[in-house]
DNA sequence: AAAATTATTGAAAACGATTGAAATCGCGTT
DNA sequence: AACGCGATTTCAATCGTTTTCAATAATTTT
């Protein structure tokens, strides 16, 4: 009441209101004290009024009226609390009977898990990974999915990792170094508990891998690897493959065999040239410069490579690419230019793909036990997970030569 | 002093300790008044040794000594919390200044930038997601990606989400619907904000995708779809492409056009039956039932069809397969029994993939645009996200005759 | 039947971020 | 020198789970 005289605190905030008196006078009301008339503005605070309480000299702002309506946002999905509070209990006991924890009664477990059903219950994996600092969630990086080569592995890893509990985050790089970069920071920040991963062609240092490293997170690469990283591997044998391969196509007579190579900061590409030149040695065949060329795993590459070799004043005899996209863009080459395959050119590829069956002639090459490489790689990667005491492996899975009409000359 | 008399409450741990009277006592201290002596074991709760002091009535257990060290886990990547205490600021100011809100000092803005950098900091997207209950991340649900069909719709799909801020989890159901189911609880238990979908070919029942919409999460359905849900759509014109397609046998002389139909319960087999029907009546051929067969849109099943067909008394002089994989298993059974194609048996597919082209001969086939697919796809589900009074729409993209050798006859 | 144990359940503090509201810091104005 | 006010910054509550420790109920032992 005694504060009722310093009138000047009153001020109107331009609405129109409904209050008897006045109409268009909005009474502020004090949040500590609940003085309603010795309330005066007072600048402003995010974009919002600030008001002063004359009485206690309290600053304070409206808190924004949000009925639990509009607070909760539109989509609500069944929480742990709403069990809880269904059933009248704790939601301590609803998670512990949700984790299946031995000190719970069965009947109130019973109740739990029937309520839980009831209401459609999903744990809310975000939460949980946030209690547990682990999100049962492993990385996966390819650099491409087109050919399937790599689908036949992810569902190899799937096959391990959902039986163990934990689910797949699938990154394909599209074969960009960059994209490759910008993957590894999402499964960063999706704190995932640990990643495979097989490398662009273009990658040439494996810096962004080392962030997992630092944040203690285990790393297991596959197939495509390049140097520089202490951690787990899974492998073929490209070396051995590579010189079957190339020995294979000396059986069947050919003396003046081309190497289409892959790039030579990937062990692949690596590997895979050392076999053909081993091969070439043990042979007692002699090495042409001119018959080894790189493509970097894309299509038009592996044409230009392929286009290289051929238009060649001596051409080769045969032909061993580094993988088997690159042998078939070979194939359809020659074919284009009318050469008689295998007879005027042998071609052997490597890895198998679906399509190297279709193909006319069908494609010689070594197939790779895709479906264990994912397996083992997230085998790997659990183990380390599981007992990060482990040291770095490596495992190298054999290939098998299969021969078909690309290169399988009438004797 | 005076509770030292009751010598029998003191007890031996078992374990060797430097103390130096005893050697091998050690003073459990009450939790509550600090009494030393008067402690009595007293049972086990959860496995751990509880107490129970005399002195004041109180049960207790010991509480586990953690050191800071042994708390935090072992796998700690930096937070928001470290860069606060690094610059002696709180973390609603590291916050603010890592989200670009105006109303922070351009100092500090610039020293948190710095210092996030330097700690690579990686925002926690579990945290993230659970204070705004928003994941920033939708679900892609395919049948398989083996053929290169669905990843080139999925990287579309990558393309638009991206850069929209959102990313993307893939999960394939290898054509199950058990795994489908599957998949459907864990996009809805990693709260994704939206989901993309392509069902399985045994899919009859879309019950499980009805949680998304129970949830509110919003989702589109692309390509294979089947009736039942109102929601959005994006599909080739399937009907348009069969029509088109059979009329393109029909004007290469066919008469008796044989149908590797697809599963009935999705609309793309059904659509291309009707295109298929529709075609011939159009042009006055009569329909004959055998030469009707379905296939589930697996290899062996998709053998079996073509091998029912070729083998029966009266052989179609041409097929149209309801896709390429298909139309390709049905060419290479033609090819070997001797059936001399294009001119005994000519065929059709749907879908062009890759591989079509480097058969032979060349399977003409309908192409789709599969990067559109998923753009689209995915742009109307961001709409639908951003703004959820948006309704249902439909959009039907069309598709493109390639005519190739498997069809061609010469006139 | 009191005491000792065991079996269950509850309360509260993390986990790492966002965000509404309050608190401080300066600096011209009275 | 106290005020008024904008510019920053800090505080504290939340999001949905887990988990530690305490508390209460039930059951055995003395």
């Amino acid at each position: 009441m005694i504060f009722q005289a310093t009138f000047f605190y009153y001020f109107s905030d331009g609405e129109a209101t409904s209050l008897p008196f006045a109409g268009k006078t909005t009474m502020i009301k004090c949040n500590k004290c609940g003085e309603v008339d010795a309330i005066a503005k007072s600048g402003i605070v995010r974009g919002k009024q600030r008001y002063h309480c004359k009485r206690c000299d309290y600053y304070f702002t409206q808190p924004s009226l949000l009925t639990p309506e509009t607070h909760h946002q539109r989509r609500h999905q069944t929480t742990i609390m709403d069990i809880a509070s269904a059933l009248q209990i704790s939601k301590s006991t609803v998670s512990r009977a949700l984790q299946g924890h031995s000190d719970i009664n069965e009947n109130t477990r019973k109740a739990v898990l029937d309520m839980a059903h009831q209401l459609d219950y999903q744990p809310n994996l975000l939460a949980l990974g946030l209690a547990k600092s682990r999100s049962y969630t492993i990385g996966i990086i390819v650099p491409e999915f087109i050919n399937s080569f790599f689908p036949y592995i992810i569902i190899g890893a799937q096959q391990v990792a959902n039986p163990a509990g934990y689910h797949v985050i699938i990154c394909q790089s599209n074969e960009s170094l960059e994209t490759e970069i910008a993957n590894t920071n999402v499964l960063m920040a999706s704190r995932v508990d640990g990643v495979v991963a097989s490398v662009t062609a273009e990658t040439k240092s494996l810096d962004h891998f080392q962030k997992f490293q630092r944040a203690g997170i285990p790393l297991v690469m596959f197939n495509r690897i390049c140097d520089g990283l202490d951690v787990s591997k899974v492998l073929v044998d490209d070396y051995d493959g590579a010189y079957r391969g190339v020995e294979h196509l000396i059986q069947q007579g050919c003396t003046r065999i081309a190497h289409l190579a892959g790039p030579q900061n990937l062990q692949v590409g690596k590997q895979r040239l050392r076999g053909y030149l081993d091969a070439l040695r043990d042979y007692n065949l002699p090495v042409y410069d001119e018959l080894i060329v790189y493509c970097n795993l894309t299509k038009t590459s592996a044409q230009a490579a392929a286009r290289q070799l051929l238009d060649l004043p001596t051409p080769p005899d045969s032909i061993f690419g580094v993988n088997d996209p690159a042998a078939i863009q070979t194939i359809l080459i020659a074919k284009s230019k009318g050469i008689s395959i295998p007879n005027d050119l042998a071609i052997v590829g490597f890895s198998n793909e679906p399509t190297s069956a279709l193909i006319e002639p069908g494609l010689t090459t070594l197939a790779q036990p895709l479906d264990e490489i994912g397996k083992t790689t997230v085998q790997f990667l659990l183990n380390e997970i599981e007992d990060d005491t482990i040291l770095p492996q490596t495992e190298i899975l054999k290939t098998q030569l299969i021969v078909r009409a690309s290169s399988l000359r009438r004797r």
